[in-house]
DNA sequence: ATGCTTTTAACAAACGTTTGTTTCTTGGCA
DNA sequence: TGCCAAGAAACAAACGTTTGTTAAAAGCAT
């Protein structure tokens, strides 16, 4: 097993540290909660040392959910659009978003709940961004219920929302050093998930 | 000098009203991201003026926060322990659930997101609350399984999860005028979640 | 000495809260 | 009915602190 996993933000430097203090605060204490001398604290910094490194306390907002969503959809997006059965493709989707969670749980977090404190110019962005990740599941769940696979009479955008709700809540319990891995963990849940929805 | 608790009463006096304005505000930006100006401006009141009736900005929180988890007990709680099968005892306690949500959605976005936020006195009463409650899901998993009426190969504790993440993220986007009531998008939910884990 | 970075110090604004006073409403008593 | 004391509620102003951020000076590598 790797000594040294580097499930941080790629890169060092002052810079990623800084970044990985404000992932870990605004997951945890959350944006309006976390103050520029709570992050200089947690670095090890004077306050106003940081802004050598970052432009404002809500750039660092932006870089980190626009970086979080990027990550949930180059992970999910490819098996949405990808050959199998949407049965395969939504249990893959799943796992995968299981997987980033895991991966980070603070920063999911801060994409899950920290996004309304954007401001009104990167907000709309993100919410495109989010829109287009839930429209991954909307369009695997319509396909699956137009080939049969799906029941039919199932209300697609509550099926929808209940999976992403389960979805969006793991990084509330989720131990990325818990027993089970995050792949295990996903299969089981897309396994109680698809079962809900299988005709 | 100890201050009485007040039960939060629905309709009437200045208090109710203030009360109501935070659960919106708290709900909408968050505890830390909401001051005591956003609420009075919401209320049509000065600053100052909110003092005659609250103790504090934290003692809102504490009310809300305790109040709503009681609905949710409440509500809950009686199917858990109820006469049924497990499976028609989770369906109640999932509908019930939805139809608290449904009650106030911005209420239940403060239970389920806000609590962080309580002093270290009222912090632990509020975990243990929402453990009483997680309980009341997890009894009625572990008899079902006891019946065999659940898939004895589940992981409980992600199911209950996973149940629970679904359900705690319904004020995300459950709308109390929507076209379905509650009611039958409580059903739906339970039809999709009970399926996952039935035998 | 040239570039980064940090320290130091300070800024204006916003924070939760308290205070003294005014205004509005209400009920008892002549 | 008229008068007035009492209560409730809001106002206006200020408190000490914390907020995000900035500018100037100092440290320290190359």
């Amino acid at each position: 097993m790797m000594a040294d996993v580097q499930r941080l933000e790629t890169g060092n430097g002052p810079r990623a540290a800084i970044l990985n203090a404000a992932m870990q605060l605004f997951g945890k204490q959350g944006y309006t909660g976390t103050s520029i001398r709570d992050l200089a604290t947690e670095v090890g910094v004077l306050p106003g040392s940081l802004y050598a490194h970052i432009q404002s306390k809500e750039a660092l907002l932006v870089e980190i959910v626009a970086d979080g969503i990027h990550r949930f959809i180059t992970a999910v997006e490819p098996h949405a659009h990808g050959a199998g059965s949407p049965v395969d493709r939504l249990r893959a989707m799943i796992v995968a978003h299981v997987e980033v969670v895991a991966e980070n749980p603070e920063r999911s977090l801060v994409v899950f709940h920290q996004w309304r404190f954007l401001g009104e110019s990167s907000l709309p962005a993100a919410i495109e961004r989010r829109q287009v990740y839930e429209g991954c599941f909307i369009k695997v769940m319509e396909e699956g219920v137009g080939q049969g696979l799906f029941k039919p009479e199932i209300n697609q955008r509550i099926a929808v929302f209940t999976i992403l709700g389960a979805l969006n809540w793991t990084p509330e319990w989720l131990s990325p050093d818990g027993r089970l891995s995050a792949q295990e963990v996903g299969s089981l849940m897309a396994e109680t998930l698809l079962r809900g929805v299988l005709a």
